[in-house]
RNA sequence: CGGGGCGUAGCGCAGCCUGGUCAGCGCGCCAGUUUUGGGUACUGGAGGCCCCCGGUUCGAAUCCGGGCGCCCCGACCA
């Protein structure tokens, strides 16, 4: 892409109502606008890594062996009040009535549906277990939404389902899940704790949550000391392995949020107990027959008897991961992507943009950088270097490729690394297969 | 939903108490000159239902009433 034709509105002056730094340089990187409270528009360059983390969440769940389907966001009531929970939910759910008057809602999630899908489709035990996702936008009217995309009322979200025949394969499916979140999570460059959790109005008895510790979380947590630098997916085992051994060793060292942490119960002594706020970008449970039950999602077992089956879910915040990835990952100057997520891999710099020379060589290092299927953010404006290097470091494009007059005159550009500042001068031809690498 | 604050140019703000010489500043934007390795400097220019409706007044961005919107602090959630 290049830069002087790219819809990239950045603000050299943060909007007063920006409070968190994600939020802060979301809007002066171009990424988001707001709407009205709490809704967003995407701008291209954050649609683009709203999309690579997407991509991301979809691969491992696919990997984890969940199919992907697509549900709509709009339901209808009757399926909520079957669950009972259409008066539960509250003033959170967004309620429509249609021309018929018929009443309808925004889904703020999709146990229900999906339930309903699932009851209409399979009869047989043989035909489990079975896990389904969507990746989908939902709406939750929130009391009071802040902090940018991190508390949106529309927010786009991974939503995985279970289905099994018992408890036991119920449990396998739970730590599957729970394996698929921590590789999620490792690729996105963050480092998630799983704690223990609180169900909420999902219901059920077992439950994670998956927290990045971060000063700006809007959850107290509490975790023993050796999470801080415990690489839990060291040895961990692959899809498909028997994960109890490992699941209960990573549940074994103890994360639990406020509302599950109890002072008085503490298996922790003080000095040993970590107390911090994080973000939660992710949360499993395993409730059981809770909406089986009630909507009716039985199969025929083995021996023909009818058998309710057990569920679970499972949500990641894809759209507050990418405040969560900036959280994670920033400088005065602006955001650092780690490479998974970066909406380019390449930022190429033309720092005397109408000199035939850096002209020449940058459009043959971009076409070049192409042609290999690498993403490069070529700044072709004609502007002041000053002004070119600022946006690009607040864009946060892991690497820069510098081209000037002055390096030229030698037969070299300049590579730097956004994350660490490091910079090497180089003929193009070794900058070019120092980035092909 | 309780408490607090804000709404004036694309962004950040001043002006409001004390009504009229009050449509302003900085950044950004446009044109030109200049400059060219970390947001350059100068000159000129465009851009505003002063959130909306109503009231008071000779006169309202300013005072009063009512709405709407947004933000912050708390109780809830991916």
């Amino acid at each position: 892409m290049r830069m002087s034709a790219f819809f990239l509105p950045t603000l050299k002056e943060t909007p007063n109502e920006a409070q968190i730094v994600s939020h802060r340089l979301m809007l002066r990187a171009g990424m988001i606008r707001q709407t009205s409270a709490g809704i967003y528009a995407w701008l291209p360059l954050g649609l683009k890594v709203l999309r690579r983390i997407e991509r991301i969440v979809r691969e491992e769940q696919d990997a984890a062996g969940a199919q992907e389907l697509l549900m709509p966001t709009i339901q209808p009531a009757e399926l909520w009040k079957q669950s009972g929970r259409y008066d539960d939910y509250g003033k959170e759910m967004l309620r429509i009535v249609d021309r018929h008057d018929r009443e309808m809602l925004y889904g703020p999630t999709n146990e229900e549906m999906i339930t309903d899908i699932f009851r209409n489709a399979v009869k047989s035990y043989r035909d489990l277990p079975k896990s389904l996702y969507h990746i989908q936008w939902k709406f939750r009217d929130e009391i009071r939404p802040r902090f940018g995309v991190m508390r949106g009322r529309e927010f786009l979200m991974k939503d995985a389902y279970s289905f099994d025949l018992d408890p036991a394969a119920a449990r396998r499916s739970y730590q599957n899940m729970f394996l698929a979140y921590l590789r999620t999570f490792a690729r996105l460059g963050l480092k998630a704790i799983p704690m223990q959790a609180d169900t909420g109005p999902i219901g059920g008895d077992l439950s994670h949550e998956f927290i990045i510790l971060a000063e700006t979380g809007e959850s107290g947590v509490f975790c023993d000391r050796r999470w801080l630098d415990l690489d839990v997916l060291r040895d961990a085992p692959v899809y498909g392995d028997d994960l109890e051994p490992f699941f209960t060793q990573a549940t074994g060292i103890y994360a639990a949020t406020d509302e599950k942490h109890d002072p008085a119960t503490s298996p922790l002594p003080a000095d040993q107990l970590v107390s911090a706020r994080g973000i939660e970008v992710g949360h499993i449970f395993y409730f059981g027959t809770k909406y089986s039950k009630p909507l009716g999602a039985v199969v025929a077992g083995a021996n023909g008897e009818p058998v309710t089956v057990e569920m679970g879910s499972y949500g990641i915040g894809v759209s507050r991961l990418v405040g969560a990835v900036i959280e994670a990952s920033h400088d005065d100057a602006g955001i650092i992507w780690p490479d998974s997520v970066a909406p380019y891999q390449v930022g190429l710099v033309n720092l005397k943009s109408g000199d035939a020379g850096t002209d020449a060589l940058c459009v043959d290092l971009y076409h070049k950088l192409q042609a290999q299927g690498t993403e490069v953010l070529y700044d072709d404006r004609d502007e002041r270097p000053g002004a070119k290097f600022a946006d690009m470091d607040l864009i946060g494009v892991p690497w820069q490729l510098v081209v000037g007059p002055r390096g030229l005159k030698s037969g070299v550009v300049e590579l730097k690394r956004r994350g660490t500042a490091e910079k090497h001068e180089l003929s193009p031809e070794s900058a070019l297969a120092r980035l092909l690498a």
